[in-house]
DNA sequence: GTTAAGTCGAACACCGATGTTCAAGTTAGG
DNA sequence: CCTAACTTGAACATCGGTGTTCGACTTAAC
């Protein structure tokens, strides 16, 4: 058995690893299919029996919370492989069509982490992947190219939810798939426009 | 007893009656604090006895569900006072602004039916309140003032998402409530904006 | 080949809130 | 006042998933 708390893998025997990820791998279709799976379920798609599932996640919350976390680490990964140097507007296109692949597949899962997880957990989870967002919106801000009379935190709260909304739109079969990506960057490239009036600007002569 | 499956105080005694609203008040006050209460607590809160809860509301979700019918039935009518016959800007910012009120206050009883209630049950309960919403969109986009070149039901989408995501941001310590409605009404007033370039416009020469 | 690590299935205790039943007591309403 | 409607607390059945324990078996690793 493995009484090892967390799902490092490091000093385990090959077959324990292989499990593991299996495990893993698992819970993150079953979940994305069905918030509410049980905990058997996802053992048997592993093709592994629910004690050894026991053997390497303690609780349910546990292993959602692995699999959350291994999401949220591909999602930063993606992110980070977006090249945020040029044009603040362009960049900002990149990040959400990488956002959104991953949003859009994984939605489901973020309701299971909900039911499972304090809400400053699924936060922390986030912090990562939304850094880039952050940056890249803050740049913008600095450049005047994005506006500057809201907070940074409060344009990196529209662009998530706005991202959620489209998704939770699709689930409702209000909206296509395919029509998301586009609506989503159209509705933030203008949410993040600086209004006409008043502030400060640096490329208008 | 009452065998009757919905809230229809009518036929009842008056006691009954009287009952009926405490229980409901009490719902409404127990799961905007916390959605996970317990039947009995609310009962509590109420000052009625478990059984006869059990008498008016026949589960768990019954009650839920009435309590945010009318949560959703009060947001119709605060939205259906509310003057949006003039610039659909000035209107948007007010229609925002009672919208606020309300969202703000009971955001976890939307958490309490989302883990209770069927997704498209929340969404028709929600219909009656959007419709106004959606009609005040519908005819911004008419006249130009608003953007045309996304499906009014995205709008009403981002409208939604936006508050909620606010709602969040005061739960999560990084927004003032004092500072929501301003930076939801500047937000979706720059998000509703035609852009600059490609489609028809009324207004200009 | 030896050993420790890992796996397996079955069986179990647990849990806490939900929802029900009962018989006795109140209260509204005519 | 009489009756039917209503309330009440206590006690109970239930329920389904969770998490644990067991002893026997397999497999990786050296």
């Amino acid at each position: 058995m493995a009484t090892t708390p967390a799902g490092d893998t490091r000093g385990r025997r090959a077959d324990a690893r292989r499990n593991i990820t299996a495990i893993l791998d698992a819970a993150l279709t079953c979940l994305s299919r069905d918030p509410d799976v049980s905990i058997g379920e996802i053992a048997k798609a592993a093709g592994v029996g629910r004690v050894t599932l026991y053997g390497h996640f303690a609780s349910r919350a546990e292993l959602v919370d692995a699999a959350f976390a291994r999401i949220l680490q591909q999602a930063d990964q993606a992110l980070a492989a977006v090249d945020t140097s040029g044009d603040p507007r362009h960049a900002l296109t990149d990040l959400i069509a990488s956002s959104w692949r991953i949003v859009a597949r994984f939605r489901a899962l973020l309701v299971a982490a909900e039911r499972e997880l304090a809400a400053e957990r699924i936060r922390a989870h986030h912090d990562q992947a939304l850094r880039h967002i952050r940056t890249l919106l803050a740049r913008g801000q600095r450049d005047g190219v994005f506006r500057n009379d809201l907070p940074t935190s409060w344009l990196v709260a529209v662009f998530y939810s706005t991202l959620h909304s489209a998704a939770d739109e699709i689930t409702a079969g209000r909206l296509r798939e395919h029509d998301a990506p586009q609506m989503i960057t159209a509705t933030l490239l203008s949410a993040y426009t600086p209004p006409p009036d008043s502030p400060p600007r640096t490329t208008s002569a």
